[in-house]
DNA sequence: GTTTTTGATTAACTTATGTTAATTACTTGG
DNA sequence: CCAAGTAATTAACATAAGTTAATCAAAAAC
């Protein structure tokens, strides 16, 4: 199993650009530094991105699909920081030797667009611009880590399990009203290790969330019927969470 | 209670700019920009730096005291989110109607070097070593950010307070083998707001901790005698840690 | 220096969540 | 299409951490 590079499709008429790094940017500024990016990249299910350790060399946009980053524990366990959907940048490091503190794996089959962490210097020198657009994406993925601490450190285990399914639904979706169900490729062991609950809690609050009828899961698919509903078992404000979410620009 | 605003030491022989913004920069790259920095200002413990929902418009550098970043849950309850001590740099913002997802808040007498956001575009411009100087230190806080949450979301009460003392004595010493104790202002309940744990709870463990030898803190006193024993009740490398902790320049 | 407030401590009791173990239902690879 | 692995489910039981309430100690205010 080894990654595969493809073609390299233009970036002016890319189906994700607003939402991506270069949608912070005007079609001019992009055509200064275009070259930035170097390829995409295909990876299957459960193949790794990067490990925990390794020297940063590359940043990515999610084209396609879902990457879990995550730590491993002493114990044998792992506690996953959150996820990549398509149109996230992540991994992006300043410093020559700077190393991650985390991993990356793909959780279904993933396309990603890199970019070579060296050459990031040369392009904000030509378009400072490119340093706050990195910045405003660092800074919402902050946001959100700010957003899971806290979910994770003061809510009770229904309104974690409630929070993480719908921003993860509002960030596929992009806040429009979608009554389908997403593809959703998480298994309830990923939510344990991402919220610190246990598989058998995990399951126990799904049930008791499905009988309430706040959520359809199976067969990777989930569908939220009623967002209000949940952000109120989430202990959120559901207009708050896409703002938070989707950035100030809808 | 109003803040206060001071004279204007110079930041070149500034006693913690090693470790602050400028540290990264050379002396002749902090000339281009001095002026960036507007004043000092003087908050006393308990006063806002700035709350959840306001437009972001400054910057600032903690130059002394410590200062608390926290939200405040639906239930009256508060989530700390991190603790800024001397030498970070905090609330830097892109975007020019950004707002705050947290409060800040004075936990002690504090001295700020603050930052107009609305000028670091242009200094960007001359100067785009800044920009790599403000990521790298951003995303210092976001690695900080994810040892917190994984702690949080893992590790039993005795590990997460064991932790967050050893981090907090290790950011404040710097590294260095320090055996008396340092200020610390945190109460018990800030330390149960910063893990999710009730103030009970993190008061057997202080007990259980002291008993055992491994932390001794009274009358805003913690003295760590032995950081690798406190380091293994953590879940944690102490190398690791103060890598992280302290940036690989040390 | 006394009063008031804030923070720390202890005990008794409750509960949410974890653990172990066993069963069933899906997927996926051959 | 079957076999083998992976994921979901259920039940019985164990425990870490929360809650309530009361006391004590130490700051801070007057």
């Amino acid at each position: 199993m080894k990654s595969k590079t493809t073609g390299l499709p233009t970036c002016h008429d890319c189906r994700i650009r607003n939402t991506a790094l270069f949608g912070e940017l005007e079609l001019e500024q992009i055509n200064k530094i275009v070259t930035l990016r170097s390829e995409q990249t295909l990876y299957e299910a459960g193949e790794y991105l990067y490990y925990e350790g390794d020297t940063a060399t590359r940043a990515f946009t999610v084209y396609d699909g879902w990457v879990v980053l995550f730590k491993n524990l002493e114990n044998g366990e792992r506690q996953i920081l959150s996820f990549a959907l398509p149109g996230d940048f992540i991994s992006y490091e300043t410093g020559r030797n700077t190393k991650y503190d985390h991993s990356a794996i793909a959780a279904s089959k993933v396309t990603l667009c890199t970019f070579p962490l060296n050459r990031f210097r040369e392009c904000i020198s030509v378009l400072p611009d490119l340093a706050f657009a990195i910045n405003s994406i660092v800074n919402t993925a902050t946001k959100r880590c700010h957003s899971s601490l806290t979910a994770i450190a003061s809510y009770p285990a229904e309104a974690k399990v409630a929070a993480l399914l719908l921003s993860l639904f509002i960030r596929v979706t992009r806040g429009e009203n979608q009554s389908d169900c997403i593809a959703f490729p998480l298994t309830q062991e990923d939510i344990a290790d991402t919220l610190g609950l246990s598989v058998i809690h995990v399951n126990r609050v799904f049930q008791s969330l499905r009988k309430q009828g706040l959520i359809e899961c199976k067969s990777r698919c989930l569908t939220i019927p009623d967002k209000q509903a949940l952000a109120e078992k989430a202990m959120s404000n559901l207009d708050k969470m896409e703002e938070l979410l989707l950035g100030v620009k809808k």
